[in-house]
DNA sequence: CGTTCTTCTGCAACTAGTTGCAGAAGAGGA
DNA sequence: TCCTCTTCTGCAACTAGTTGCAGAAGAACG
């Protein structure tokens, strides 16, 4: 049940249609919980009906017509409800491991090489994470509690990107041996 | 796709029937790819059908009983493909970098409760790992190729459950101040 | 022996996420 | 003006994962 939730405090960052959530899922919230368009413009269509968001009056309602939602109040209650909910977090799934164990069953050919892969695409990230870092959260931008709080989260998607590059270049200097 | 891989490498590493596999995927294969039992017999069937495994001959095929599923040449094969196979990481999904996220637009009433919450729970839980880590790989265990490997699984867990444990100590400490 | 409890398998119906495609609106060019 | 290309919305149908429940087999106990 968190999607309604990821669209609801996108839109109170700032109202949007259909496409511009999209778009801005494929940036930075999608980076923590990413979303297709058509996921997106079905929750839209739930939390309307709902009533936790209303699409801001248009000239000529139609299909293929832009529609702008914003958040009402009931919206943003139910969003203060979830983030003191107390929810579990879910078992880890990661395909990449299940992928190491089968290799201990059945060998380890190939496996090598998708790791190297792997390890350099978590470099790229990290490295963008880095950039977008000093350029949005230089340090007289860690004061607010806002900002303190988004800066976490970005720290939480780098140290998550250090620990793959770790994991990987570990497991690499480890079976290059053989 | 792979949840039939992990299945298929529980099989390889003991013949099972599908409440003994349930029970395997609560412990050591769970731990990063959880499936309930109604997953399991479900692609049980398919795997069966797709001549990947079989199962044992039993006494009495009738429903209710037993039975025991072995891994086929053909799923062996099929697993051995999948090891080496290019698949991108799936993106991140962390419910609770979601909510801190929402906590910056909402305000972050009840956020720090739930936080202690999960440090707690991943504490224990990489105390737990440790204690498998200790148990099962002494150092004499970590020198044929399957055990680093299995090894290698493991520290991914264990790295994983740190990451957690120290970004949420990281927080607390952050905003315990406010 | 019969009743009850546990184990094991499985169906049915749900929610969440993915993929392919199509139709309306508007922009831009011949 | 008409044609085409892009943008934006959305339906339909799929796969994956979850939840609730039920029926058969066998063990356990009177």
């Amino acid at each position: 049940m968190s999607l309604p939730h990821a669209i609801l405090t996108a839109l109170l960052e700032k109202p949007s249609s259909g496409l511009e959530l999209t778009r801005r899922f494929d940036k930075s919230i999608g980076y923590f919980w990413s979303a297709t368009h058509q996921q997106i413009y079905r929750e839209l269509g739930r939390l309307e009906q709902a009533g936790h968001i209303r699409a801001l009056p248009a000239p000529v309602p139609a299909r293929g017509q832009r529609k702008e939602y914003e958040v009402l109040p009931a919206g943003r209650a139910e969003l203060g409800m979830w983030v003191a909910r107390q929810e579990d977090p879910k078992p880890l799934r990661a395909a990449l491991l299940l992928r190491m164990r089968a290799a201990a069953v059945v060998g380890a050919t190939g496996l090598r090489a998708e790791l190297s892969r792997h390890l350099d695409l978590h470099r790229k990230q990290l490295a963008e994470y880095l950039e977008i870092e000093a350029r949005d959260f230089p340090p007289e931008r860690r004061h607010t509690e806002p900002d303190r709080l988004r800066h976490l989260v970005l720290r939480g998607g780098i140290d998550m990107e250090r620990f793959w590059v770790e994991w990987l270049t570990n497991a690499l200097a480890e079976l290059g041996t053989e």
